[in-house]
DNA sequence: TCCTCCCTGTTC
DNA sequence: GAACAGGGAGGA
């Protein structure tokens, strides 16, 4: 479930856990964890970790650069699907029945291990050098970040849409990080019916869409986004925007505006839920 | 452009 | 013991 606040989270309340940190070990106990068109992770052993970042919903392991090596854009991405989480362990910690792969850290503290644990095993980890980077497609068709783009952005992928406004929201190649619970918060924020078709909409109701998709991000970040069961920040500590939903989660209950019961459609193959008064 | 599948813990 | 959760690949 982790979209972009959640991942932004985990990267914040990680990053000074490992940064600065040597990698002395790895493991994948699923060995399907490792994406194809990864990088052998064996290659880790004796790279330091230089901080950690995101990418829409990747989260990003940016290794420091080899003694004199022109390897800067080497990083270890890892995607968390529904179900995935990223802790730091001391080092005697075990793996436990959800945990695929572990790094073992050192230098700068006590040795540790940062382990990757996911239920459902749809998360994956990529290994990623610049040689190889151009050929990881869907890195490469990521879209822009919302909370770095101007806000005319969606108005003018628009233009080339067919389907319906959910569906945009959600394709990562037109804006990165968004799924399905921020989608579904901005469109009643905004007051947009997500089955729309995309092209109804006209630019001013975009951009005052994307600056609602903007708002929820944010406000989700800021309360270290929503735990709805399974994320964790890399802290251990849940978020709480999930107090703060209107639709998601909420089918049948009444509108916060309204008072009329909130209804769910099926759309681009998720679950969504909208109230019919308020979102035309 | 839309639907199905992958996967497993939780809920009904 | 079935329905459900859903990001993204792949196929219709």
């Amino acid at each position: 479930m982790p979209e972009l606040p959640e991942v932004e989270t985990i990267a914040r309340t990680l990053d000074p856990l490992v940064r600065g940190r040597h990698i002395v070990g790895v493991q994948a106990l699923l060995p399907r964890c490792v994406d194809k068109g990864s990088l052998p992770l064996e290659l880790l052993v004796g790279r330091r970790i230089a901080r950690v970042g995101r990418r829409g919903k990747l989260a990003l392991l940016h290794l420091a650069p080899r003694h004199g090596g022109s390897d800067e854009a080497s990083f270890l991405a890892v995607h968390l699907k529904m179900t995935g989480r990223l802790f730091v362990y001391g080092a005697d910690a075990e793996p436990g029945p959800h945990t695929r792969a572990v790094w073992d850290l050192e230098g700068g503290g006590d040795p540790a291990r940062l382990f990757f644990d996911d239920a459902r095993t749809f998360g994956y980890v990529r290994l990623v050098s610049p040689e190889t980077l151009p050929g990881w497609a869907f890195w490469n068709a990521l879209g822009p970040e919302p909370l770095e783009c101007e806000p005319e952005i969606l108005a003018c992928r628009v233009k080339e849409a067919r389907g319906k406004i959910k569906a945009l929201l959600l394709d990562q190649t037109v804006l990165a990080g968004v799924g399905n619970i921020y989608a579904d918060e901005a469109l009643f924020r905004a007051g947009i019916d997500p089955r729309r078709p995309a092209r109804t909409l006209g630019a001013s109701l975009l951009t005052e869409l994307f600056r609602r998709v903007r708002e929820v991000l944010l406000e989700s970040i800021e309360q270290c986004g929503s735990s709805i069961r399974d994320y964790r920040t890399a802290r251990g500590d849940a978020g709480a925007f999930q107090n703060a939903f209107r639709v998601y989660g909420r089918s049948g209950q009444a509108c916060v505006t309204c008072g009329a019961p909130l209804e769910t459609a099926r759309t681009a193959g998720r679950t969504t839920v909208f109230c019919p008064r308020c979102q035309r």
